[in-house]
DNA sequence: ATGAAAGCGCTAACAG
DNA sequence: CTGTTAGCGCTTTCAT
């Protein structure tokens, strides 16, 4: 592999020129900068990326604490983490892969390794371990999410507030008037897990505004605590018309349940799936109206927004909220006339 | 942040003594090992990663050549993330994320700044531009799949002959005669993308040894083409009981194609999923039978499979086959004596 | 069993 | 505009 002082030599210069050169740090005459392009050419010299880190205190390499498989997700966290990478290559950074489940103390671990020169966080709770210690360190980060308290915090998260808004406004327009939602686990929202504490709160402000009652429910992520819940609330609502449902994985036990009432969807009840993707609303027939994640955007954003901060000398704080993307597709439909 | 001299200086030890004692390089006292530790620990001492690196020629991190977003990519694929930066965590590795739609510029340009020890490499093909890179750049590496020619390869495939002939075998005890498999695009077939290409080669050779018609389809990978494909099929096939897919996105269109003829899952028809997941499973009800990709484990072996190449001084090469594990669920069911 | 010192391949003062 | 050189924080030979 050559090395700087190869290129050096060949072009006829110092080793510095070189790495000026490459660099952009202090301005070379056109001349040299031509031979010295042309000898790194000609070698086909990369410079040692170890070495430049080591050198110049700036490994251009991040972390994503990125989630373990557990909660409700799976696409969604897959385009994040797809788009995050591919923003990163594109502005010279690599990306490293940390678990979301670590502790503090295997946090700390590695952030000392000072092998990374910034942290995105994904999986964010309102009161946030990890945050509190990259601040603490002092180490550069930017949250997928946000915390209670984000002053000077970068971060990028999903508009929950207009997310149910929209689902609940979209609902009520087609003439629902008992609308329930259905949350992730209540587990997720005692931790104050981020999107399940805010749409949970949204919600409850959101149905009093429009004059509604407020139901909602906890549902574990999966097929059978989907239809339990289901038949549970149907059985104490049998009114209900209309859901917003923010659980993924439940929803095949949901739809089994409307079914198993000799109801049909969208007929004679309609559901919207938020936080979620195409892939899902396909998964289904009829597919369903789903709002959908921005996750590509925010994968690129979260990443942008951590380099900036890197690279800029006076980075300015980017608090981006970015709303899901309401898609209408079969599984919502005007409310029946026909009592049920 | 303290640095080895410090720690050497409180220990009152030599700077290269304390390297030793961290690597266990070579022997040390006990008495000294000790003071060594002793002075780490109240110091808060982590080796810095990057000089550790240039000086070593190990960086100690490895990269994962993943997909982009395309093809069935879901669940598994997080999956086998998810574990494979688990395992490379546990053995003291950090794992960069490349992509694997690189073209063999881009990624000679990353494996030349020398950032990386090793390359597990996904979504490999029967003749591999990258292998061959890897191979003539001498970079270690290993696969997940495997191509035509794996001599002194290291590979982590998924068994697609035992996992098509089982799907087969169970489908033929159940009194189906004839069986269709439905593959993924024509394309990835004419790229020979291992599991289409394999799943295809088998298929053809498991029906002729049973003494069964091969028909098969190629679908791309989303709900229309599903249906559309289905459709065609059944036109064609009247009398076709049973089927084997390896396409999670056709699936809601595959269902809803037999449900159209007024055909019932599974009593007019079975349905075994292969390569998929109890997650894709959950997502349709009946439930289906599946037969479940082994995405965990296949991210533990393959970054095991390379770390240990890069660490002992004589590697053997591994060539690891695993099936995948069929769970008979709601699917599948005898032959129907009546014919449709 | 331990120490001294020469790099690893760069960046960034410092000097002209 | 360019060259010289002192590190960055470790590993690893070479001595002792």
């Amino acid at each position: 592999m050559p090395k700087m002082s190869d290129v050096a030599k060949k072009a006829g210069v110092a080793l510095s020129t070189v790495s000026y050169a490459i660099n952009g740090t202090r301005s070379i005459s056109e001349e040299t900068r031509q031979r010295v392009f042309a000898a790194m050419e000609e070698l086909g010299f990369k410079p040692n990326a170890l070495a430049r880190g080591l050198a110049s205190k700036r490994s251009h390499i991040i972390a994503l604490l990125f989630p373990v498989i557990e909660r409700g997700l799976g696409f969604t966290e897959m385009e994040f983490v797809t788009n995050a990478t591919e923003a990163a290559l594109t502005l010279g950074y690599n990306l490293v892969l940390w678990s979301s489940a670590m502790d503090t103390v295997e946090l700390r671990a590695l952030i000392q390794q000072e092998l990374v020169d910034g942290v995105v966080v994904m999986e964010v709770h309102r009161h946030d371990e990890r945050v509190k210690l990259l601040k603490e360190i002092g180490m550069p980060f930017t949250l997928i999410g946000r915390c209670d308290n984000n002053d000077g915090i970068n971060f990028t998260d999903i508009d929950f507030h207009k997310t149910v808004f929209d689902a609940v406004k979209y609902l009520a327009e087609l003439g629902h008037e008992k609308i329930c939602f259905l949350n992730q686990s209540e587990q997720a929202y005692n931790e104050e897990y981020g999107p399940v504490w805010r749409t949970q709160t949204s919600f409850e402000q959101i149905t009093s505004e429009f004059g509604m009652q407020t139901i909602s429910r906890f549902c574990r992520s999966n097929t059978m605590a989907g239809y339990e819940t289901m038949q549970e609330l149907l059985d104490s609502h049998a009114d209900l018309t209309a859901m917003v449902a923010m659980n993924e994985r439940a929803i095949p036990g949901i739809i089994q349940a409307i079914t198993d009432r000799g109801w049909r969807i969208p007929d004679d009840f309609s559901i919207i799936v938020i936080v979620s993707s195409e892939r899902i609303a396909e998964m289904v027939i009829p597919n369903l109206t789903t709002s959908d994640s921005p996750s590509s955007e925010m994968g690129r954003l979260g990443v942008q927004s951590l380099i900036q901060m890197l690279e800029k000398e006076n980075p300015v704080v980017q608090q981006e909220l970015i709303p899901c993307h309401l898609v209408i597709r079969g599984s919502t439909a005007p409310k029946n006339i026909l009592v049920h």
